[in-house]
DNA sequence: GTAAGTGCAAACGGTTTGCATAAAG
DNA sequence: CTTTATGCAAACCGTTTGCACTTAC
């Protein structure tokens, strides 16, 4: 724990230094205070944390610290409807959006890049020069229609462990859906070095996925509570159908002449377009350690496609600049 | 403006009966006061103009009235993040959400049912049942950005001339579309009777388009500042291109061979495309004016299909429930 | 020693309520 | 003549500031 919030406090005594500003133990209590809860913190909640290190503690100076990380990158304002400003972990922290529980006031955090799209797309129309932008979502939870009051479960800010299930699922997802395609594309090819091609690569595609669902097994094996959190990233997943074309569209592409160089050409489009897909989706994200993790994945689909593309110079025998 | 107004004040003086409350000079006053400013009131903004028609109306008495507004359904409480809760229009009033320029807060109505869509899809996966969403885009607007404080427009309320304006828009660029597609597709025919058919398709299409751009044209010179009314209605073009296929996919769709019937096919299953398009569409809307507008153009696109469907069952000489 | 910080109390600004009086039905 | 509305003042509540005293550097 401390190592993970030593960079937050760094951020924040770096500001003061720079800003002339004194460090004292009443700002050091309210950061940790901050630091420590992974929600979304009123003014109020924080004074009571603190408080109870600190009896002395005034209010005044919970409220003033408060603005000072908002001031220095560490936090961000946030207003989920109830009046009062909340801060939330802002420094290293994916954006997102809010859904709120009207009832139970439970508050689910999430990103849609295509959301962030759209509404890029519509400001930009505007030619507006967007600053930020609030989504809230209000509702009534699962758990409120089904009168469950039991289940009080803690809103927490959705954190790395999260950001890393999701990433791991979308990435699973795709190859998935390409080790679907590429065998399917194996049966169906008549030619043999086609076949053979296809069916290389699907099992290039097996043993990557292999790896990653070990990876997740783990990472929930690590966190028990990880696997009932909800999900915080969401992506369309008609993209997956148009990068890998479902069975029924296979025999349009695959005809009895597809030899190994065109099936290692249809491969090279598929793993293109998929890496095309991480890397924007990469891009919606502000620097954090989400977005590391997922250009790490990022990183390993360019190999594949890298791997495949020297496989289609090895076959043309020319480092040709046309090479698809 | 009487007419206009008419039924807003039914909304509110039934509301009023039902309830047991009377009906005073100083509600219909703020009643008034609120129906005649297409803006977004604050309290203190709606008693200030309600002072110059009666001097010793209560500030109180104009919060609880617009209360009542909201609570009859004519008025919707909205967080425009400048501390104060603004009052706009509800009753026949399309959803929508706000951009707002920092700077001279000016704001900008808009509805998107690609973002509406995309919400829904993202709260229904969390099992939420949704009851408002509240989405604001801040930035700086146009004028701002390159210091033109000149134009200091007026924030209303997106009116029915707008949405008016923009349904038709969307409905011209359909039909431009599926024009250019008919008359491509002619030309690309090779079969007589085929080609035949797309170019009487295509003239169809083309009086359509006529009727609907003279609509236009007197809709734009009855209302001057209308042009300059920002956008309001968006819709992703993309759909453009799935429904009426682009020239370069023309030759994939057509040959030799593609006889009247084909043709008909072609153009039922574009007709089609386009009705269900309008239908969803639609379907965004809480009811209101615009929604009728548009329910309108939906009714003259299935009125179109269905004209189709009934040359294609001349054709085949059978009403068969197996026509396209 | 000087600049900044703290914690109290009090102010602020938008919202809401209590209450005596006025008006509606 | 009962019920509801009005308009004033005052309370509320989260936020913010003024100020005398304290602490950091």
């Amino acid at each position: 724990m401390l190592t993970k919030t030593k960079r937050e406090k760094e951020v924040f005594f770096d500001y003061l230094k720079e800003h002339g500003l004194n460090r004292t133990a009443q700002k050091e209590l309210v950061l940790d205070t901050f630091l420590k809860t992974e929600g979304h913190l009123s003014v109020e909640d924080t004074y009571q944390q603190a408080k109870q290190k600190d009896l002395s503690i005034g209010y005044v100076t919970v409220y003033r610290t408060l603005k000072s990380l908002v001031a220095c990158g560490l936090a961000r304002e946030v207003d989920l409807g109830d009046g009062r400003t909340r801060f939330e972990h802002f420094y290293n922290h994916p954006h997102h959006h809010h859904i709120i529980c009207t009832t139970c006031k439970k508050t689910i955090e999430f990103l849609s890049t295509d959301l962030e799209q759209l509404q890029e797309e519509i400001i930009r129309y505007y030619g507006f020069e967007p600053l930020y932008h609030s989504f809230q979502i209000y509702g009534t939870c699962n758990d409120c229609q089904h009168k469950r009051t039991g289940s009080v479960r803690r809103t927490e800010t959705v954190n790395d462990k999260v950001f890393l299930r999701d990433a791991l699922r979308i990435v699973i997802d795709f190859e998935n859906k390409g080790l679907d395609f590429y065998r399917a594309a194996a049966e169906h090819t008549k030619n043999a070095s086609g076949r053979l091609m296809f069916s290389k690569i699907a099992d290039e595609e097996k043993d990557h996925l292999a790896v990653l669902k070990i990876k997740y097994e783990k990472l929930l094996s690590r966190n028990k509570t990880l696997a009932q959190e909800p999900q915080f990233l969401h992506f369309n997943p008609a993209i997956l159908d148009e990068i890998f074309p479902p069975g029924e569209a296979i025999p349009k592409l695959i005809n009895e002449d597809t030899n190994e160089l065109q099936a290692l050409t249809i491969a090279i489009d598929s793993e293109r377009d998929s890496y095309e897909f991480f890397q924007r989706y990469a891009e919606r994200f502000k620097d954090s350690k989400g977005k590391r993790i997922f250009v790490s994945f990022t990183q390993a689909e360019k190999q594949h496609l890298t791997s495949l593309q020297r496989e289609y110079e090895r076959l043309t025998g020319q480092r040709s600049a046309k090479a698809p």
